[in-house]
DNA sequence: AGCGAGGGAGAACGTTCGGTCTCCTTGCTA
DNA sequence: TAGCAAGGAGACCGAACGTTCTCCCTCGCT
C-alpha cells in the first residue's frame, strides 16, 4: 500500500519496518509484559515476517533492550519538558511531579516501564536489568540536584524520598484507583518541598 | 529415604510431597519470577515427578496461586506478631514498619512477591491479578484501620500514603542499597505518624 | 489378605518458543 | 542497465512449554 518512501538502504534514516517492529514491541511489551509474548505476535502485529525482525535485531533481547530505550528517551523528554516551563527549581519538581501524575491518569496506563521490566529479570547481570539500573540512576541524580537546588539540605535523603514516593505511585496508579494515587503522590511531593530540614 | 513417614492418604494433614512442591515453586517463582520458570525446573528442583504435580494442582496456574496464598499468609502472620508487641496504635504501624524494613534488609529479598506477580499478570481479570488486589487491599486497610485509631483525620489519606511508601520501599529495596531505602522509608512513616492533621 | 491412594519413572502429546533458512519481488542507485 | 539491499512469504529447526498418559511399587487401612 503505501510503502513507497522511505524505504531506501542507507541513505534516508532508520527503515519503515523497523519502527512498525519497535511501535509494536513496546505497545505490547508495556501492555502485557515480555516473557509472556513471543516474537510471533510482535510481527503479527507489526505487519513484519520474521526474517525482516531478524534483519534489524539481532534476537528477541535486543528488541527488549530497544523497547527500554523507546522508554528512557520518552520519560527524559517528558522530564525536560517539563522543567522547561518552571520558574524556580521547587517548581521544577513540582512540574515534573505533575507530568508522572499525568501519566498515571492517562488510559492504557500500566505502571513504571522499568520497574515492570526488572520484575522480569532479576538477575543483576542481565543488560535488561542494567538497563533499568541505569535509567533509575539518571531519575535519581536529576531529583536530587534540583532538590540541591532548592536549597534542600541534605538533598540527597529528599530525592530517595520522591523517587520512593514516585515508585509507589507507579506500582499503585493501576492497581488502585489513579485519582486517589496521584492525589496522595502530589501530596507527598509537596510535603517533602516544604520541610527542608527535619 | 526419610520418606516412611506422612505419606498416608486422608487420615493425617497435607502430604510431603505437595509441600516440598509448594515450597520450592514459591522459593523459584519470587527468585526468579513466574514466567521464566517452566515445571520441568519446579518438580526436578522438588525431586517430585511430573504425575505427583498434577496430582495435588490442577495445572501450573494453581500452583502460582498456591505460591501467593503461602506469601499472604506470611504476610498477615508476620504483621499480626509485629502488632501484638507494641503498645499504642501508632507504634504498631511503627512496628509494621519496621518488620518490613527488615524484610528488605534480609537476603535474598527481592521485592514485593505481588508487584513482581502482577507485573507478569496485567490483565485485571485473571485470577492471579485479583489475588494481588485481594491483598493489597486488606494491606490497606489494616494500615488505615491502625491510623484511624491512632487519631489521624483523615486516615485515608494517610494510609494510602503509608502504602505508597511501602510499594516505593519494596520496588527499590533490590534496586539501591537497602540500607538507604530503609532509612528513607521508616523516616517517611514518622512523617506521616507527626502530622496528624494537614 | 487385599484394596486403593500416593508416589516414582518415564513416554508421549500437541503447541509454542526463539531463531535460521531459501526463494522471490521491489525499488533505489551507481 | 546491472547490482544490491529491504522486505515479503513461508518452510524448517531443535528445544521447551504445559499436560496427559501408562505401568509399577509401596504403604495404610479395612
Amino acid at each position: 500500500m503505501s510503502q513507497g518512501t522511505a524505504k531506501r538502504g542507507r541513505s534516508g534514516g532508520v527503515s519503515e519496518a523497523r519502527e512498525r517492529l519497535l511501535g509494536t514491541a513496546t505497545k505490547i511489551f508495556y501492555a502485557e509484559g515480555i516473557h509472556s509474548v513471543g516474537v510471533d505476535r510482535i510481527i503479527a502485529e507489526a505487519q513484519v515476517t520474521r526474517a525482516t525482525l531478524y534483519r534489524h535485531f539481532t534476537g528477541k533481547e535486543e528488541l527488549v533492550l530497544a523497547y527500554l530505550d523507546v522508554a528512557d528517551r520518552g520519560i527524559r523528554s517528558q522530564v525536560a519538558s517539563a522543567r522547561e516551563g518552571a520558574g524556580s527549581p521547587a517548581d521544577e519538581v513540582r512540574a515534573v511531579a505533575a507530568a508522572i501524575a499525568d501519566g498515571i491518569r492517562s488510559p492504557g496506563f500500566r505502571g513504571c516501564a522499568f520497574l515492570n521490566a526488572v520484575a522480569e529479570y532479576p538477575d543483576p547481570a542481565h543488560p535488561v536489568h542494567q538497563a533499568v539500573l541505569a535509567h533509575r540512576q539518571w531519575f535519581l541524580e536529576t531529583v536530587t540536584d534540583l532538590l540541591a537546588q532548592a536549597g534542600h539540605e541534605p538533598a540527597d535523603e529528599a530525592g530517595r524520598h520522591v523517587v520512593m514516593l514516585r515508585d509507589g505511585a507507579m506500582a499503585a496508579g493501576c492497581l488502585f484507583d489513579p485519582e486517589l494515587v496521584c492525589a496522595t503522590f502530589l501530596r507527598g511531593v509537596e510535603g517533602v518541598l516544604s520541610r527542608r530540614a527535619e
